[in-house]
DNA sequence: CCCCGACTGGGCAGTCTGTACAGCCAAAGA
DNA sequence: TCTTTGGCTGTACAGACTGCCCAGTCGGGG
């Protein structure tokens, strides 16, 4: 399960140039283009690797505005609260958390006016007892994994 | 700055079966191949389309146990902690929010006595005043930009 | 000492990409 | 109404890459 040294080469390679075929990438790296095949598809299948999807930038989509919700569920309400939230576009992704909160949600909203409107359709649902929101300033680290990548290719 | 339903399409497509090229996504959206590599660097210029990176599975990697740490920071340290947080592999995204916290960061662990080693290193650093971590169980929702992307088109 | 898995280097057919060009059409402007 | 502009369609061509196969090499484990 762990990360070869030569994964871990591969996928920062990838990850920074990713228009780069297999071929190229052979090249770059000093080895066969049959091993950057194998090695591709040993992570994929893996789940090392999930797929190449394109990232998209909520910001330019329209959706400058983000911030983070913690709820707090109604005992025995979980399910309910999870299909209500994922049947909300601007919920980008949903935890479900130790501590104070029950849950905690990334949301995206086309402005600071418009954040109200989402939250309101987030909470407005019997189920959640309470919301507290984190208006995200600024993102002096955005979500990455090279470097772990990199930490997980060493100690492997 | 909008997306076009078109735009839409072509991403969802994209996000769905990323393998497929541009001529077969042209067949696909029935349209011609041209259109859609224009489609495709324009939205690539706009940044509404940030890459094609790999999508790294950190839990596939060895790193199972995610959690979210809010910080308390000393007035006047926020650069000197995004410096160092930014050197921790663990950290996986980090944000400066409004609220009763100052920033919100996303770190993993290969396992929950390794996070204790993730946060100490985290916090152990003049600067951060207190932390609070959740740990996070299940994941209802992953982190999705699908449903923003086809509300946008229909607006746009 | 032998076997097995992994890597190498090469080859082949099929397909896709990058790029270019001419024609068409609808919307915007003169 | 005529003209211009921008975007889409088909088409074409050379170059490059992919997927696949194979024989040979190499190092470690049995």
């Amino acid at each position: 399960m762990g990360i070869d040294e030569l994964d871990g080469r591969l996928i920062v390679l990838l990850a920074r140039e990713p228009r780069i075929g297999v071929l190229e990438a052979s090249r770059r790296l000093g080895v066969a283009r049959g091993t950057v095949q194998a090695r591709l598809d040993r992570l994929q299948s893996n789940g090392v690797i999930r797929g190449f999807g394109p990232q998209v930038d909520p910001a330019a989509l329209g959706y400058p505005v983000t911030a983070f919700a913690t709820l707090e569920i109604k005992q025995g309400q979980g399910a309910d609260v999870r299909a209500h939230l994922n049947g909300v576009p601007e919920v980008l992704e949903l935890h479900t958390t130790t501590g104070h909160g029950d849950m905690l949600c990334r949301l995206v909203a086309r402005s600071n006016a418009d954040l109200q409107r989402v939250i309101d359709r987030v909470v407005g649902f019997e189920g959640i007892v309470r919301a507290s929101t984190a208006i995200v300033m600024e993102n002096p680290v955005p979500l990455r994994v090279i470097p772990l990548v990199e930490q997980a290719a060493q100690e492997g």
